[in-house]
This record gives structure tokens, sequence and C-alpha cells, in this order.
DNA sequence: CGGTGACTTGACAGGATTCAACAGAAGTGG
DNA sequence: CCACTTCTGTTGAATCCTGTCAAGTCACCG
């Protein structure tokens, strides 16, 4: 596939004129990567952002001890670090391919340039910017207000939704990764899945998960009292 | 003094043509607050952004249970409450003064408008978001990777390097928000404080802060094992 | 078939919150 | 100016969640 038919499907350059997805596209590099290779590191010298082309990426941070923190898993079509494009110098966190992948490397000077030259691809910009603002706050609300059982809950309960709110959940990621996702553990994480059955909750068999008391998750991620509440 | 003059030193404004500078000035409008005050809350509608002309807010996020997170502090000529203006819908967080204070109302119309007109207006905006997912990126990585210890100690070292490297540090808010903003609660904190004191690593009256052991600080940031270690 | 990765479970320790009581500072009002 | 309330900060004891350490199962792959 080309590039510029990449380019156009991206939500972020919606709206540019051809020739500027074409000026882009000669910028573009495509990179392609392994399961587990590492796209960026925090700290290192950004001169450019990525495109998820196919597979998918996990953006994160990672404590002295080796603890994971995930701020994003990217699907297709979703640019990363693009933060030091805007504001210079590194990195912020560590990008990872989960699985094999393609992705679209721009370099930052010709972007830039663009940017000041067309509006509505700072606008989109502006746009995508402040929804991963939002994406963070809620991060920071569960991980520093609710306990991992909300958090699970939250997540659950975001899963049905986005799939049109189903019962029947899949989940797509390994659950060592949910845990650092949900800022854990793969012990806590498996613990409180077993506490969510044994009250009823969910119903679990490998990485398949039926709700079965929507209205209990509901209480639970609003930061409900903990199952298998003993008083 | 005129509203012109306040716009004209905010740095998002950096570079505006005075005319454009006027055309804000005209539907912008003030609001004084007083200590304690609400200015917005969360899932409130917004229709516009602050920004802060004298006196402090702060920007947090409430549990159930009523405990707080401070996502920012703002000081003079910082704008805030600014992320809706690009998403559209509600605001994602609380905002409160901390002391009596004059902020500026900009209505999200017209603003809008001046963006798409302004390239450079827009650079800076991407750049001033830019700079708070930045911010954001770390305070997730400290709530989730860190101990309270080793959050506090980054903040005390912060607190340094911000008044150009000095030992002697003087708190300027209450402890009670200093834990807010460290994800953990006062009792928490008081006791990691004396902690600390107890180990040398600092000196400590009231709000007066003396770094006696910048080294062993430093250390305890970066996620070493707590303060009296006694394995 | 040995080996690696994903996942689970148990025992345990430790950090942090909760509940409670209290002292000092600050601000209010008579 | 003093009594009183409120706010701020500190300390103690008990509890609980979560991470750590360790072991072990199961599935998949070379």
């Amino acid at each position: 596939m080309k590039i510029e038919d990449v380019l156009e499907r991206v939500p972020m350059f919606k709206g540019l004129p051809t020739e500027q997805i074409e000026a882009l596209a000669r910028i573009a590099t495509v990179r392609t990567v392994k399961r587990g290779d590492i796209i960026f590191s925090e700290g290192q010298d950004a001169d450019g952002f990525y495109i998820t082309v196919t597979g998918r990426v996990k953006i994160f941070k990672v404590s002295p001890g080796g603890k994971e923190q995930v701020l994003h898993i990217l699907d297709m079509l979703e640019p990363f670090g693009e933060v030091p494009v805007f504001t210079g110098g590194r990195f912020p966190a560590n990008a990872q391919a989960l699985e094999e992948s393609k992705v679209l490397f721009l370099p930052r000077s010709g972007f830039m340039q663009l940017v000041k030259g067309d509006p509505s691809l700072a606008t989109n910009l502006l746009a995508l910017l402040s929804m991963r603002l939002r994406q963070f706050a809620r991060l920071v609300e569960e991980l520093s207000l609710k306990e991992v059982p909300a958090r699970l809950a939250s997540y659950l309960l975001y899963l049905s939704e986005r799939d049109k709110g189903t019962n029947d959940l899949e989940l797509d990621i390994p659950k060592v990764l949910l845990a650092n996702v949900l800022g854990t553990i793969p012990e806590t994480l498996s613990r409180i899945l077993a506490r969510m059955v044994h009250d009823h909750y969910i119903r679990l068999e490998g990485r398949r998960i039926t709700i079965i008391d929507r209205g209990g998750l509901e209480e639970l991620a609003a930061g409900a009292r903990a199952a298998s509440e003993q008083r």
C-alpha cells in the first residue's frame, strides 16, 4: 500500500488537501518492527514522531525496580510520540511493539512547517492532544483515587461499552499487560478476577469474561467498598 | 489594569498582533473569586476557559470517599480549563481558588476563530498542551511507580531546583494541599517528613525545610529503598 | 521432550489509609 | 483583649490492600 493512502486514513490528517498529504508522504519513512521491539525509549532525543500502520504499540514508563505502567495502547492509524515535536527535547516514555507492526516515522522538521501552514491540521492536533489530556486525567484519577478492584471494574465496563454494551468480553491483551495498564501486577489482577467470579460479578474462562452483574460492577467502579464485603 | 495588558503578558499569547489581543480583550470577562470558591466543577458544561490574573487556583479530582488528587496548581497568567475548548463537552476536573483571585474567562466561540486564523497562536497552544501531557506522564509515573517517600523527595528537589538550587525551601502551600498533590493524605505526609528529619535528610520548622543531604534525597527520589532502612 | 511464557495460588511483610485524639496557630466576635 | 471556634498539623493504634517471594500448573513451540 502506498504511504499516501495510509496517511489519508489517519484521523489527524482528516481534511488535508491532497498535495499536503503527498508532501507528508515524501518525508515519511516506514519501519517494520517485530513483537517486543523497542521503537523509542524514554529520554531518547526526538526528531520526529510515529504513526501505527498495522499492529499495536504500547507506551509505558518503567520504575527502577522494573515495574511497568502502561500509558496508552495504540491501534492502527494512531499517532504516538508526538509530544516532543511541540516541546522539543526528548521522549517522555517508552514505546514497544506488542506485535509485528509497521509504523510510519514523520521527521519533525517539515511537519512543523506543515502545521504552521494549515490551520485545520493545527486544530486537529489540538483536538488530539486535548483528548490525550482527558485520558490522562482519568488515568490519574483511577490510579490515585481508586483501588484495583474499582479500576478493573471500570476497565471491564469500558470494554463492554466499546463493543456496544455486550456482556461477553474478550481480552485482546495478555493479562500481564492488563495488569500494567491498571497499575498493578499479574498476581493481584488474578486474585481480584477470582474474587469477582466468586462474588458473581463475572464469569471467567481464560480471556473470555462474561458480565453477569453489571450493576454490581458499576458500584465497584464508582468506588464502593471492595468486593467480598464481610463486615 | 486593562485586560489587554494582562493578555499581553500571558505566555500563550506571546507574539500575537495587537489587534488580536484587543479582539480577545473584547470577548474576555473578569471574575473575582474568594478563597475556596469553586470556579468550575467536573462534568460541568464548558463554554470557554480561564486564565489566572492574580492569585492561585488548583485543578483537582475527587473520589467518592472525598479524597482529592491535585492535578495542577496554577500561578498567575496560566490558562486552565482549556481542554474542552478543543474536544467539546465538559470539564474533566474541578477548579477551586486557593486564595482571593482574579480570573479571566474567554468564551470558546471567538477564541476558536482566532486560533484558526493565527498559526502562531495555534503552535503556542500545541506547545502548552504538550507540556501538560509531559507533566501528566510524570505524575502518572510518580503515582504508579513510586512510593510516597520517593514522591516527596522528588517534590523537594523540584522546589530546590525551581529556586536555583537553594537548600532552604519554603512551602508555599499548606501541607494538606501538598499531601493531595503527592497523592496521599496529611497524616502520611507528616510521618514521612518526620522520618526524613530523623534520618538527617532534611531539617524542618513549620513550612521551612532545609535540605541537608541532597544526595540521599536524590536516591530516595530515584526509588531507592525507603528511609529508615532497617533490615 | 525440555523449555519458555502465561497464569494462578499461598504465605507473608510492609506501606499506607482509617479512626481517633490532641496541640498549636489563626481568625472571629463580643 | 480574651474566650471560642476553626484550621492545620502531629501522633498512635489497628486494619487492609497490595506487592514480594515462592511454587506450581497448563499450554504451546522448537
